[in-house]
RNA sequence: GGGAUCUUAGCUCAGCUGGGAGAGCAUCUGCCUUACAAGCAGAGGGUCAUAGGUUCGAGCCCUAUAGGUCCCACCA
């Protein structure tokens, strides 16, 4: 016996409460069975500093779509839930609020800046997740993991330890991109380039002369965007085949305000095409001029502190920023006359993706992840399909990254992260990695020991997500069961920082691939299309979208009208329109229940079908088989579409409205039982299909419409049943639709109003037609506003002027004694026969073209043929009807 | 410089392996028909960026061009 519904779609008073309820029952949970088969989705896990934003909102989502559903389908469905303890970007917001205080990080000293930093966490880390809630996300909360919590610590240990022993991690001097703002190195991933009006400096430095010192008459031209870096220039470079300075060989040129001679080095890099040929070397900050200063060892002069200020080696401009030191320098040049000219010059300047600062080129001793071994699995993976992208196009994102890979810089000069666990030995310096601080030096047999200040990139634990949430590096019966993840669904922003390195890393450390396959999204962009972000303050809250619309509608918002990985506009129209559609099934939903209400359906109801009960069997049936096909390849937004337009169109402007006579009529309890029963499993199962998208309003229709099951998302999605295709009865209905569609149209068309009543005369020389329209005669009469329907073979009795439908197999008539303008009439019916000559044109073009009938698919052929019969047959019935009005 | 992607109705976008152009919103007309006006019934509106090519057949495949967006590399 169905429960009642209230009488207005009202997301607010039942999402929390759903909610709260599958909670209570564990649905969420997920246990090692071994008699089911797993599916599992790891959760990119949001930054504890994070608030959702859409990206997180349209991501997760995704996934709870492909949870719910995989859980309906018998699968052990684990989506693992987590937090990122994000280095950087938390950091740089404790720094922040410790400014407000008046505190700086140095004096608050590491361990009570790292106790605040935990304070932090605890206080926001659980905000994002109550966030994630509120989107219905089903995630098997009982094992929410935090990447510095102590599994993933150990996690991180063990594979720093095991690469290292590998050789392949290690510490080097290297040039780095360092972040005079945030004090520390950054890896090449991390760098965001801009393009920025700049200028180019022309200087030239006087060649050295036989004596030693600058020549006064011969000088070398050249141009830089960045001059105050002549301060640690060591060498000046041409072409070797450059001919216009083989004078130059074995020469060297005098360095200006730094005073001292340098030489001249031939390396291929320089381009003789461009300026002119010459470039300044400064291995020490710029990428290309530390691997030419490594070919022809060159001197590396670090100018720079930490915090971009002029170091000792700068002399004179010793404490000045670098941008005040750049314009003094070029004055001096200019005072030395050394300055040629000053260009306009727009270039593309690296800066520090977090904090937009731009980042200076440094040498610096950092740890590196030795690139070219590991990741070659993760290429052939992707390559052979073992691993599948979806879309496919993030192949080639990939690729181009795996291509052209640089050793990973991984040590960040940050307290926030994993500590990198390298020992120092206080009395000789050796270098110690172990897990835990060693006791002895194994060089010089002392023991004491300091610890590498410095902390692991951030994307470092990220990478072994996917293994460390499920108990790895120990031998859990989780990570036997679970692994490997059955999808990843992620933005394609983060393919190089995120997917490559745990598909690398998964390799590595387990021997197997991550996951199946990644199923990418783009972004979420305002109703321009522009970025959502707080600079811009355009950004949309989905709290606050859920608060007004509900859960369901913004999920539905997010996962239509977009292709699989590309960008999409938000648009509240959108959402409210989805809120619609929430409604409408409300609405279907409490119509149906409110006919069950007080009735029992009998067990045999489904005996008694009626033609249009198979109809809408038969296209549930085929829904049903669409639906799932289109899910299993990840088109969510298809798949939903379909569902959509069955339940509005099919469902509620077509069936209800078909079977409401039978409904109101008691007299016939068959044929009422047969539609109720018809109502009520197609609706249910509609239900099902809709859930993983709308997971709040189904529930809470599905719970009170029957209670032998618990809860929809424990249910069972449908299947696919042969026994339920009716072709037959599709063709049946199809035809009345044509008909009532006709009806409606000429009846709008001539401004009746529904009101008004007609009789129809449905006329069909074929028995079987008349048949059809004889045994839904009892919903064709109110859908076509008859007041009188007689169905005949031929049209005895039927006023000349009647108006006309014809369709496929029939024609209908409707006498309108008053309202009929025969001229108008006569009009809409040339035209009609127009459209059908045209048809008939194209039909007959197409079967007339020998190479169309000896080429094309016997089946399109036939399929041709039988619209050209149609046709033709249409367009004498509206010639015959034209004929007998021109009379 | 290399690459990706987009250009379809007034707006925002779908259109899966090539076989007669779709949705939502907007516009217009008529309806408070006892589930729903957050609704119902209808209508108008598109040489699918341009030019070639492949094919019996192209919005879809190929080539070129124009414009937009994005990614990578970065020449001082």
């Amino acid at each position: 016996m169905a429960k009642e519904l209230a009488k207005t779609y009202d997301p607010k008073q039942m999402e929390d409460r759903i909610y709260q309820k599958w909670l209570d029952k564990k649905y969420f949970h997920a246990e090692v069975d071994h008699s089911k088969k797993p599916f599992t989705i790891v959760i990119p896990p949001p930054n504890i500093t994070g608030q959702l934003h859409m990206g997180h909102a349209l991501d997760n989502t995704m996934q709870d779509i492909l949870i719910r559903f995989k859980r309906m389908q018998g699968y052990n469905a684990l989506w693992q839930p987590g937090t990122d303890h994000a280095s950087i970007a938390t950091e740089v917001k404790i720094i922040e609020k410790l400014k407000e205080q008046g505190i700086d990080k140095h004096d608050l000293g590491r361990e009570k800046f790292l106790e605040r930093a935990w304070e932090w966490k605890e206080e926001y880390g659980g905000r994002i997740i109550s966030q994630l809630k509120k989107l219905g996300s089903s995630c098997d909360w009982d094992r929410e993991r935090f990447t510095m919590d102590e599994g993933c610590n150990k996690a991180v240990t063990e594979v720093f330890c095991k690469m290292h022993e590998k050789g392949w991690i290690y510490k080097g001097a290297r040039i780095v991109n360092w972040c005079p703002v945030c004090n520390t190195s950054i890896s090449d991933a991390e760098v965001e380039y801009e393009d920025q009006a700049g200028h180019f400096w022309h200087i030239k430095y006087p060649l050295v002369d036989e004596n030693g010192q600058p020549s006064a008459t011969e000088f070398l031209e050249f141009a830089t965007t960045r001059p105050e870096t002549m301060l640690g220039d060591t060498a000046v470079a041409v072409n070797p085949n450059d001919e216009r300075y083989t004078y130059l060989h074995g020469r060297k040129v005098w360095l200006p305000i730094v005073n001292k001679a340098i030489p001249v080095v031939e390396d291929n890099y320089v381009d003789m095409e461009f300026g002119t040929g010459v470039v300044k070397i400064t291995p020490g900050h710029d990428p290309n001029d530390f691997e030419v200063g490594k070919r022809h060892d060159l001197q590396i002069v670090n100018i720079l502190n930490d915090d971009a200020t002029i170091n000792k080696n700068g002399g004179v401009y010793e404490g000045m920023d670098r941008y005040e030191a750049r314009k003094a320098i070029v004055e001096e040049l200019d005072r030395q006359g050394l300055l040629v000219k000053i260009e306009d010059y727009s270039h593309n300047v690296g800066t520090h993706d977090r904090c937009k600062t731009t980042v200076e080129p440094l040498v610096k001793e950092q740890w590196f992840v030795k690139m070219d071994e590991l990741i070659k699995p993760a290429v052939k993976a992707v390559k052979e399909g073992e691993i599948q992208l979806v879309p496919e196009r993030m192949e080639k994102i990939y690729f181009n990254w795996t291509d052209n890979i640089r050793d990973w810089c991984i040590s960040r000069q940050l307290w926030w992260g994993h500590r990198i666990p390298a020992y120092y030995c206080d009395d000789c310096g050796e270098v110690v990695v172990a897990k835990e601080m060693p006791t002895v030096c194994p060089k010089c047999g002392k023991n004491h020991f300091t610890q590498d200040p410095d902390t692991l990139d951030t994307w470092f634990s990220s990478a072994l997500w996917p293994f460390s949430t499920l108990g790895w590096p120990e031998k859990t019966e989780e990570l036997e069961y679970f692994y490997p993840t059955d999808v990843l669904v992620t933005g394609y922003d983060i393919i190089f920082f995120w997917v490559i390195r745990m598909i690398f890393s998964g390799f590595e450390q387990m021997g197997e691939k991550p996951f199946k396959t990644v199923f990418f999204h783009g972004l979420v962009r305002d109703s321009q299309g522009r970025k959502m972000s707080k600079s811009l303050g355009n950004g949309i809250d989905p709290l606050e979208i859920i608060e007004q619309y509900g859960a369901d509608a913004l999920r539905l918002t997010l996962i239509t009208g977009n292709a699989p990985g590309n960008d999409m506009r938000f648009y509240y129209e959108r959402v409210e329109a989805n809120r619609n559609f929430a409604n409408k099934v409300w609405n279907a939903s409490r119509f149906i229940m409110m006919n069950m209400e007080g009735k029992e359906i009998p067990a045999n109801a489904a005996e008694f079908l009626e033609p249009v009960d198979q109809w809408i069997i038969s296209k549930l049936n085929t829904l049903v088989k669409d639906v799932t096909d289109n899910m299993e390849h990840f088109e969510l937004g298809i798949a939903v579409q379909k569902v959509y337009d069955f339940i509005w169109d099919e469902l509620c402007d077509w069936y209800i409205e078909m079977v409401k006579p039978r409904l109101y009529n008691s007299d016939d309890a068959k044929s009422q039982n047969a539609a109720l029963y018809t109502l009520k499993t197609v609706l249910i199962d509609a239900l099902r299909l809709l859930h993983p998208y709308m997971p709040f309003v189904t529930e809470e229709i599905f719970c009170s419409i029957q209670d032998e099951e618990e809860s929809i998302m424990i249910s069972k999605w449908p299947v696919f049943d042969e026994n339920k295709v009716f072709a037959k009865q599709e063709h049946e209905i199809e035809t009345m639709k044509e008909a009532i569609r006709g009806i409606r149209n000429v009846r709008s068309g001539m401004n009746v109003p529904p009101s008004k009543k007609a009789g129809v005369y449905v006329v069909s020389d074929k028995a079987e037609v008349r048949d059809i329209f004889e045994n839904g005669k009892l919903f064709f009469a109110p859908l076509a506003y008859a007041s009188e329907v007689m169905i005949q073979a031929d049209k005895s009795g039927i006023a000349d002027d009647a108006v006309s439908v014809v369709i496929a197999d029939a024609t209908i008539y409707m006498p309108f004694a008053e309202l009929v303008d025969i001229a108008q009439e006569i009009e809409r019916l040339k035209k009609e026969e127009a459209r059908l000559a045209g048809e008939i044109k194209r039909c007959e073009g197409m079967l007339s073209n020998e190479r169309f009938v000896s080429k094309a698919p016997q089946a399109k052929i036939d399929e041709e043929k039988a619209k050209l019969a149609k046709y033709t047959q249409m367009k004498s019935q509206v010639s015959e009807q034209l004929a007998v009005l021109s009379k």
